[in-house]
DNA sequence: CTGAAAGCGCTTACAG
DNA sequence: CTGAAAGCGCTTACAG
């Protein structure tokens, strides 16, 4: 399979009849009053004939670090992620590669995960939503930056949202169409992000004079299907509490319950109001066209991104602008 | 930020009173007659209580290859991708450490992602969806994988849906509803597979006494929004050519069907049937749901990480099973 | 069954 | 400005 023998830096070094040492000056841009431009310009001239790239494996043990930064995610099949991928990725260029963390829909990464990890020399870890208990594994000193973890315990550099006037204004949104009722269909995950929105909501529907149904049986993963299925359980108990509308914790739990509202045969939004949190693309097609609290995603991957240099170059962080949630209001409240 | 001395194998070896090339040896499940028992239960405690990780990039330089497999995927806000991944990942399991290629949506990697790609010594590479073009730069000997890239000049191994059933299903249906003249929306990114399923569309078609409209202005990237803007281009002369149905080549260019004809007043499905490939779980809630046809991720993912895996391990190939897409017939044709 | 040693391909003081 | 050399932490013949 491999058909040439590699092409090392010793054999540019060769090419260019120069010492390895100066090639990988040249190729780290630390030729600062150290190599002669006639060098460099040697250097660069034998890596492009011979198609050189420097192994990175190796480059990390010689350093220590290698340029790998892993994103862990609960749930990366959630689109939700598409656009916080895409804004990591603008921001780390081509300095470091960007490492994805899979585990089951939903689930946190076990101290097992961490491990494996850790065996990568990480240059930095980003980790989204995570849980205490999760961060109690994290013991390592690894540059490290959380996503939407508000209020967490541990005292780790994060990129919020700003949620609360969106939130307020959803609520205000709601008591001015009628609703003295609404319920809230929570996450499982655990994650401080949904027990935040969760709080938010209640507290919120109080100022506006409406009371808030949460029961034990409104949660489920954030899968659609699962959803569904979770809202049709507790149906019956919310409709009997007078509930005219739910406030889901993401853009796919309120899917879910559109979902089952259709086979509930409820209207929405005349018997039901329904929203959610993200504001996926898709949430302007659904039907009835969802209302929700949009949470951008590429911003957020940016700043996690940005932060996670300065921790890794030791340079102060920036100031950066906040990330606000705006109320979209569509067809699913109106 | 490096709080203890690096634990190494070293480090194992000398509380455990044995060699590193012992310690090796034991983590490599390589003590088939090479390792006493004693000594491998030695090992194993020393790396308990050391908590010991072995560095991967170490072991990847002295190995030649790293454990890294590569997905090159030329969009994975795609949320088909989700299901994709989770396949792959679930069959490399903890051998192998998944890192995705990020590109701009719906660019292919260019020569220069490959080379960074290269440096990483990758374990193997999958890639989906590929040009023509885009594998005349993968020069390289590395192992390698294609997903849903029919008909390919190049001779490499890959993991193909086998759709012709499915889509000769779909044409029947429409032209069991009257149809006379469709519209294809195809997607720009050049990938063969989106040929294919202009192609095969078109001939299924004819066969059922249908005229196939697929003009240059009906194409877009794989995004709702731009799919919208071309079909909304496009919509006038595909009016006067009398289209009744307009099958797109993913569920996102249907969605963007979806919301152009509410902008345009066109009705679904009495003005126009519009249907997709993929099923995203979406598809289910869309207004109205969506007619498509269903293209299993997970399985495609499995199916090519096993294929890897042989052709990295140098095992002969299995034989899977066919992977059959599905025609799932909702509102948005009746 | 066990270990000393070479070597993987880099980076980085260090000496010149 | 340049290069010889040590060292990063592994794996793998090889000798015993």
């Amino acid at each position: 399979m491999q058909r040439t023998p590699r092409v090392t830096a010793a054999t540019v070094a060769e090419r260019a009849g120069l010492s390895i040492a100066t090639v990988s000056l040249v190729l780290n841009n630390k030729t600062q009053g150290r190599v002669s431009e006639a060098n460099i310009a040697r250097v660069q001239a034998a890596v492009d004939e011979l198609g050189y790239v420097i192994d990175r494996g190796a480059s990390a043990l010689a350093r220590g670090r290698s340029d790998l930064v892993i994103l862990v995610a609960p749930d990366l099949s959630n689109p939700f992620f598409g656009a916080v991928i895409r804004g990591i990725s603008a921001e780390l260029g081509d300095r470091f590669q960007l490492v994805l963390s899979v585990t089951e829909s939903g689930v946190q990464p076990t101290a097992a995960d961490l491990r494996r990890f850790a065996g990568l020399r990480p240059a930095g870890l980003l980790v989204d939503a995570p849980s205490d208990a999760f961060l109690d594994e994290v013991v390592d000193g690894d540059p490290l930056v959380l996503l939407d973890a508000p209020e967490l315990a541990h005292p780790v550099a994060t990129v919020n949202y700003d949620m609360a006037d969106a939130i307020d204004e959803l609520a205000a949104h709601l008591a001015s169409r009628g609703h003295t009722t609404i319920a809230y269909l929570d996450s499982v995950t655990g994650t401080t992000t949904f027990d935040l929105r969760r709080d938010r909501v209640i507290a919120a529907a109080a100022e506006h004079g409406m009371s808030v149904e949460a029961p034990d049986a409104a949660r489920s993963v954030i899968d659609m299907h699962a959803a569904a299925y979770a809202f049709t359980q507790a149906w019956p108990a919310l409709r009997d509490a007078g509930v005219t509308a739910v406030v889901c914790a993401t853009d796919t739990h309120a899917y879910g319950v559109l979902e089952a509202a259709r086979g509930l045969a409820i209207r929405v939004p005349q018997d039901l109001a329904v929203t959610g949190f993200d504001d996926l693309p898709y949430s302007a097609v659904t039907s009835p066209s969802l209302t929700t609290i949009r949470l951008p995603g590429e911003p957020l991957g940016r700043a996690a991104a940005r932060r996670l240099i300065h921790q890794i170059d030791d340079t102060p962080a920036e100031d950066l602008p906040p990330l606000v949630a705006t109320l979209v209001a569509r067809d699913s409240t109106r």
